[in-house]
DNA sequence: ATACGTGCAAAGTATTTGCAAACGG
DNA sequence: CCGTTTGCAAATACTTTGCACGTAT
């Protein structure tokens, strides 16, 4: 399945989730979910204000945090904390699957990544510990491969 | 060995380091480190502020967000990006051991956890991505054991 | 018609910076 | 002495909230 058909998909699980919870449509809340859709890695609000801006739909700072909370709120978006400060989200892939992140600490880029063994440890943390978990989060710290030479 | 001792260890390593930096030793540093030294957990900048001035030794916040900075830069603490919009600090171990976070969503509690089995499944990640690993973070959030029940 | 959605402006919270005074080696 | 450390106040950055108006169903 090609990216495209992805976004697609994914576009349509939240306007049926959010038409399901009794909520209507509204322009500034297609506009970001149509720019989460086409974007495969995290984005900040204030990146999201900029490229609304930018293609001349501009939402309003507000709106923007609004419906990032709502759509985190819903399990369609995803809250990443790299630790610079301000937060970052990206949409959730409806099947589960999900990646993690590594920030590279010359150039600053995030860089998404996914690893079988790491996702198969933290599986089975919960027995080892006693607790449930929810979500999980892992940043990884250190040099992209453009910068590693 | 037990905690204070360690306590103690880590202390005079830090001097031991910020003085061989050509740093000189300053009152509210100080305090700032023996807190972060008998504080096994992640402490915020607010946090550590409450607690000096609830000692009787009150510390400026620019201070306290300063000395982090530096000991930061330094080596001798590590900043955890648990993702509430604040950043939390706590003293690296000298010889490289170290723990991770879960994050109660219950009760906000902050719970530090260490896994050998998750801790190889980091280490081999480098190579299997061809990238270069400084640190790294995971963070669980979910349910504590008291929240558990 | 009646919620819900949006934008603006103001408030809130975490963090950084500039500067002058105090202090340590 | 000279450079580091400190505290205060002001500035900055990200995020949240209040409110009036617009819009989808």
């Amino acid at each position: 399945m090609g990216s495209a058909s992805q976004a697609v998909k994914w576009t349509e699980h939240v306007d049926e989730v959010l038409a399901r919870a009794g909520l209507k449509r509204g322009g500034a809340r297609q506009r970001i979910i149509d720019l989460l859709a086409y974007e495969s890695c995290a984005l900040s609000a204030v990146e999201i204000e900029d490229m609304l801006r930018d293609q001349g739909t501009p939402a309003g700072r507000a709106s923007i945090y609004r419906v990032l909370d709502l759509l985190v709120d819903h399990g369609l978006v995803e809250r990443v904390s790299v630790g610079q400060g301000l937060a970052r989200f990206e949409r959730t892939h409806p099947d589960g699957e999900h990646h993690h992140h590594l920030v590279c600490e010359h150039c600053g880029v995030l860089m998404a990544f996914d690893d079988p063994e790491l996702e198969e440890a933290i599986e089975s943390l919960p027995e080892r510990l006693g607790v449930r978990v929810e979500h999980h989060d892992v940043v990884l710290r250190g040099a992209c491969p453009d910068c590693e030479d």
